[in-house]
DNA sequence: CTTGGTGCAAACATTTTGCAGCACA
DNA sequence: TGTGCTGCAAAATGTTTGCACCAAG
């Protein structure tokens, strides 16, 4: 899909922010996303990025609906999945991949180009910003002749 | 599951290994492995080993079962899965995320912590070394009184 | 004989899709 | 009146599992 994606935020306003702060702002980008390409910003969709952004953390497919039920809505599994894939397709929403089993996925802004802490004996995630990794990952790109549009580094920890 | 894993080797000797140095020490390293958990080192398993050796790249189940049907040897889907996560669980080959519909696998020896340049376009990926993330990696963890225990570093590019 | 391995087919779990009815311009 | 959206249930997909039979010590 070519929904328009938003811009990486600079580090500086991506880290403390409210969340009053950020919910008016992304709808207001997922709306005007979905008006280009002749889609509506419904109640279900408005809801689903709300609970998005309220929750704030890395979930899955189940836990988003959970959340969702929670709250006293009901919005049907092929909802949730296609709204994901709407937010994911104007980088609102990122999908993660770490396990086979699930999707997981989490609020892209700013943040593209995640650090996963994955912690391989508790099944806890961690997100931290390693912005070193972007000159890293740019050099590589840079002497092949590449591109570089995104990255993913995942770290498999335990405790000791 | 609890094989013996084998132990990362220098990046040097992870360079422009011929395939006959390999072969025979990692079916040694699988047979052994089996041995200690009452095992059996069948035909079906070294057949695939050698095949994951021979064709030395990424790959997802269902092309390795393609490769044994090619060379004439027929092996099940199942034990293909099986045997699969045999050798992840003593760190041979090691199961690579970057899609949601297949998992991919590939040799790890040497390679644990690998950098995938995913090309966005063609699908096409790519398999590089960046020993300079171990060092990243470690003092993150190192400062949060973390042990790593492994990576994955994957970069999404296009051609431009 | 006992343990483990294989292949097959059935089971599974997540995600996607087809479709009928609904809502809004 | 047409376009898109929803929910449901069915389909699709990759992977796992149960089981009957086979093989080797």
């Amino acid at each position: 899909m070519g929904l328009e994606p938003i811009k990486d935020r600079s580090p500086s306003d991506s880290s403390n922010v409210q969340q009053l702060d950020i919910i008016e702002p992304l709808c207001a980008v997922f709306r005007r996303a979905l008006k280009e390409e002749g889609l509506k910003y419904t109640p279900e969709r408005a809801r689903i990025l709300d609970t998005i952004i309220e929750f704030d953390g890395l979930f899955e497919a189940d836990q988003l609906l959970d959340l969702l039920k929670t709250k006293g809505h009901s919005v049907s599994k092929a909802t949730v999945y296609r709204t994901l894939k709407l937010l994911e397709s104007c980088s609102i929403v990122q999908q993660v991949l770490f396990d086979r089993d699930q999707s997981h996925y989490q609020l892209a802004f700013g943040k593209r180009g995640n650090t996963l802490l994955i912690h391989a004996d508790t099944g806890e995630v961690e997100t931290i910003e390693l912005p070193e990794l972007i000159a890293i990952r740019d050099a590589i790109c840079k002497s092949r002749g590449l591109k570089a549009q995104g990255h993913k580094f995942q770290i498999f920890v335990t405790n000791a």
